[in-house]
DNA sequence: TGACAATGTTACCGATCGGTACGTATACAT
DNA sequence: ATGTATACGTACCGATCGGTAACATTGTCA
């Protein structure tokens, strides 16, 4: 049966990159599964599937279906603080216009028809037993978030910089969750505004 | 082989409770592991392992592991609404006590070593797909704090109280997840105290 | 005491889970 | 052409998944 390695040749064309051909394409397939559908609810044999692959092609680029996970993660993860710095680098020096930058994006994402939440956060939630590959990943998300947000509600004259920057992160917590618990019209639309008011009453009077 | 039996007997001993002896049982272990766990991490053999029983106790009292979540989480919404309205009801005729009572309560359950987060939000995450029996029930639980919370904020006299009843709830939705992602020392320990100020902001001068 | 209904138990089902042993195809250097 | 390393596929593993058929035990009322 050539003819299924003429399809390959063709997917695959040229003298593309050798080494991880088909690691990236398990990864990606990876990604919108666990993201759309959730990490326990996917198996590996779904992944392979759809990448095209086999099992045995998945166990030799990720040491487990968890490192898998926990791989996600990272990559979700860098494409967060790429979102996130586009707000900040959008506004400079001015940390409470960076903040209503970010929050009016994440108000918008979450009113997409295809929003799930954010990754992190429901990996923690899908496995809540500490050290785990994906909740490690996770948990550090989340540290560095809390204190970029405490650093920023500092440069933003708070009275209380720690209390501002806890609540302006429960806020956006709050924002992916009822995101996905809510759909269009929820209360994630009004992050933004409702942040606002937050760091309105917060700031040294 | 008669040495089971004696010890069940043994267990199981005297004229008990006729009716819905093992359902309880089941149900109540149920809902411990699956809070605790996550429903999708924990299978049907476990709870009946667990609860003393065996599997078809267990589908006779419930057409399906879906179903038990359902019911898992039906039991969850009671006592949800039950410390809810304990709130409400120490402080009547007075919404913002009432609202402060409430995230006070929040803050410190978040606090606990054990806390695992909301059970609704939780199984929203675990089952993204609409329809899912354990969803629907999540799903009805938010609306409906959504309204108290929106009907709260105009009892107080709000600008917005639409708005601020959803900031209100973005706010408890966060301090649910961040107290599972923190911990003790997290976040969530300053709900309250970011909701008064919100709320401070959000009345009518 | 005997009949009936409810509840409990043993043993099993096919499907799917994450993971692997082992043979094969391809690319490149010699 | 041939050795060699690497990437890929076939076929399979034991364990566990949710769920069930068939049988034993129990309490209740006639």
């Amino acid at each position: 049966m050539p003819t299924d390695k003429k399809i390959e040749l063709t997917i695959n064309d040229g003298h593309a990159a050798a080494p991880p051909k088909a690691a990236k394409k398990i990864l990606d397939v990876a990604y919108d599964l666990f993201y759309r559908r959730g990490i326990r609810a996917i198996g590996v044999d779904e992944i392979v599937k759809r990448a095209g692959v086999t099992k045995p092609s998945l166990y030799r680029s990720f040491p487990s279906k968890d490192e898998l996970a926990a791989s996600y993660l990272r990559q979700y993860d860098r494409e967060y603080w790429e979102r996130f710095d586009e707000a900040v680098a959008a506004h400079p020096g001015n940390p409470r216009a960076q903040i209503s930058a970010f929050l009016t994006r994440v108000g918008k994402r979450t009113q997409r028809p295809d929003y799930r939440g954010c990754g992190m956060t429901n990996a923690a939630v899908e496995y809540p037993e500490h050290g785990h590959p994906a909740r490690v990943v996770s948990e550090a998300n989340k540290q560095e978030l809390r204190h970029r947000l405490r650093e920023m509600a500092a440069a933003m004259g708070a009275q209380d910089p720690d209390t501002l920057g806890d609540g302006l992160l429960l806020m956006i917590e709050g924002a992916y969750i009822s995101g996905q618990l809510f759909g269009l019209g929820g209360p994630a639309a009004s992050v933004a505004r409702n942040a606002d008011l937050l760091i309105e009453a917060s700031l040294k009077k």
